[in-house]
DNA sequence: GATGGTTCTTAACCAAAGTCAAGAATCATC
DNA sequence: GATGATTCTTGACTTTGGTTAAGAACCATC
């Protein structure tokens, strides 16, 4: 199990055996049920959580209703967006199925920057790859339509569309659920 | 003018003399005209730009029509997307001003890397910075609509609003211009 | 201040998403 | 397999944005 964050971390760049050995040691491993909330809003977030099994939901609630932002699954970093800042949270974190997770704090993480510079080394190409991700997320969400990110999300992560619930799919897209029925019959016909 | 950059940095964590002084010796800055093409699809991108004056607007060409991705303004960087990777890059860097930069490559990155392990701290740190940014631009505009969003271009970057072509700040609104128009007088009536 | 070019606005019409409301399908649980 | 809750679909109507086309406003330059 544990071993799955250090192949992680070495698809970006290689690895000490020693710090493999103290990440693998120092992984906290945790398991969530279904619908627990990681995170809610007004909390101090002092977690976060990179999936070993299992989604994660980030949303927040504006005018009564849940927007969600992305969600994560296996091999990626759900991170609450103000991680290690002591200031409240503006969205939620919730496991949508059973989730299994490792857990990382900001102490954990300045602790290691101290004791083991190459950990530094491995979280800017790894914060670096990330950044790169979420500018394609948002180039890619502004040039398109919600029907266009509807057969991208087919086509690219078929596993959520089954996954996931047609109102949590919907604001992740962009509309409400309603236009992703409609969606849903237009693509059918073609 | 290399002061800039050493204070912009030190807004983030604080750094060493030495590494100040190198950061200044070693700083290449370059002035550019108003519709300079820093970078067009099919480069390959090999530098990227901090920006000490002026403005650079990120776009790309879907259907033959230009798709404002984003605009960048004094204190900010304009990094192309696949920086440092060898591939041909999918959008446009264009100064929409008389532009001063200052140019970063990644041979450099990597040198400074290797000399000054602090120089590494400071660049984790700012990649999640604007890791952070970005994930809340993404987050911002998959909850808002198009007038939203120019209410708060008005409110947050009303510069931007005087300094861009209207035609230019539509597709980064995510509508046509002559959309915009429309969500203009709509505002004017209220 | 006339000329031409760019940028912006307006109008008429069409397509897509929002809203509201009803009802169908699915699922869990007893 | 009946019950109720949740989730999904459909329909009628409204709002908003896209399309096409025309012309107004603004600018630069001669």
């Amino acid at each position: 199990m544990r071993n799955e964050i250090v192949a992680y971390l070495s698809k970006y760049t290689s690895i000490s055996d020693e710090l493999i050995d103290v990440i693998t040691k120092t992984t906290i491993i945790n398991s969530f049920k279904k619908g627990t909330l990681l995170l809610k809003e007004g909390d101090i977030p002092n977690e976060s959580y990179f999936i070993l099994k299992g989604c994660i939901r980030s949303y927040i609630v504006k005018e009564g209703e849940e927007k969600t932002i992305d969600f994560y699954t296996e091999e990626q970093a759900a991170s609450p967006l103000n991680f290690g800042k002591n200031s409240p949270s503006e969205h939620y974190l919730e496991c949508i199925e059973d989730t299994t997770v490792s857990i990382n704090t900001p102490g954990h993480e300045q602790e290691m920057f101290r004791k083991y510079p190459q950990f530094e080394s491995v979280c800017r190409i790894m914060s670096e790859v990330m950044l790169v991700n979420y500018r394609e997320s948002l180039a890619n969400y502004k040039t398109t339509t919600p029907e266009d990110r509807y057969l991208s999300l087919l086509k690219n992560r078929p596993d959520l569309v089954r996954r996931v619930p047609l109102y949590q799919l919907s604001s992740y897209i962009g509309v409400k659920p309603e236009s992703l029925s409609r969606i849903r019959k237009r693509i059918s016909k073609k």
